[in-house]
DNA sequence: ACCATCCTTGACACTGACGTCAAGTTTGAC
DNA sequence: GTCAAACTTGACGTCAGTGTCAAGGATGGT
């Protein structure tokens, strides 16, 4: 190999998608880009050919990063501890930055019309993996039985819900509040204790 | 009145809103809203000023009218009947299109992180108008013991629950699913008969 | 030490968008 | 019928963003 890569991808993917996750994909220049990561825009071109490749380069580390990150947090002994858990990190993860940076494959999936079909998919095995861990999580013998809906059921509900807390985060900036819808689903969720 | 407008203010609103609701603020351009409402780009900054402003013409049709036919959805005399047309209203008016145009208040908030402080509290105070309509509706006397929650909290939940649908129907695209989601939350909220 | 290969750099072409403006036109009041 | 006010029209200036390219520079294998 004659002619190396100057700069240290990871460190750059990582500025990227920093950017691109304060900014949202669209408002995202190359240039932008290029003085974050502290790579010539024609570097960039050089690498990854488009900003849309570059995006799904970056979007890949947001992803496995999220997906780890959300695993974690579930792995908690209690249901409802679980459960607290996942939407803490979830409302953390939004709520990072200033201004808060809110949700990336939300962000991108809600605010671009034409999107490429390469995009929607990726977000969308997202949400499939995020609701196959959480299926996963509430599928623990001796707790599936706490919930008021099936394990399936009840990760798309709290999946949705996510996505939900995404758009009033996006309104209402409000951290308070979303803590208490995150809580009222838990305790629709979570079936009264038969005494 | 000497010189007077030549366009019909309400048909071109109307047409803006369509473009609007369909390819999102940012993507429409004012040469696009030009060639739908067939009013020059000239006139239409003569007469509203900017895009911004345009918008904010344009959005508060789409709240007047969005209200309404979400009241009127509402009114129907079970708390069953009343939630399942209202979540068939919200989602009619998401998959309304080709494609489907989804939700202009949502596409707005989440695609613009540099959103005019009159914009982002125009959307506020539509979700706050919306969550009034539902609080009003599901505190009807009788009806308000049907409910797990509080009416004040289940109106909260239901307003973030559509704008997670709202998500879903961008990503995933697949009317049954919203219906099944809707379907999951009615039967949480609505206390099991004790027969 | 040489050199082919790949990377970097900065300038460039192109496009699309916003907002402006002066000239022309329509309109209702008198 | 006249006229001033307001609207319409089309061209224009400006800016920002994407992607391209040719020239120069660094690098590791031989």
């Amino acid at each position: 190999m004659v002619g190396v890569r100057q700069f240290d991808e990871g460190e750059a993917l990582d500025k990227a998608l920093t950017l691109f996750w304060q900014k949202g994909y669209s408002q995202t220049t190359m240039q932008d880009l290029a003085e974050a990561t502290g790579v010539q825009r024609g570097s960039l071109y050089n690498a990854y050919g488009d900003k849309e490749t570059l995006f799904l380069r970056v979007f890949g580390v947001y992803r496995d990063r999220y997906v780890d990150h959300m695993r974690e947090a579930m792995d908690k002994p209690g249901l409802r501890e679980a459960l607290e858990s996942f939407f803490g990190f979830v409302i953390k993860s939004m709520r990072t930055g200033a201004p808060t940076r809110g949700c990336l494959s939300t962000k991108t999936v809600v605010g671009i019309e034409e999107l490429d079909e390469s995009i929607r998919s990726e977000i969308r095995d997202l949400l499939d993996e995020i609701e196959a861990a959480l299926h996963e999580r509430l599928s623990r013998p001796g707790e599936a039985e706490q919930l008021a809906l099936s394990p399936q059921d009840a990760a798309r509900l709290i999946v949705m819900h996510t996505r939900g807390l995404v758009v009033i985060e996006r309104v209402y900036r409000d951290e308070q509040r979303m803590r208490s819808m995150a809580e009222l689903l838990i305790q629709l969720l979570l079936k009264p204790k038969l005494s």
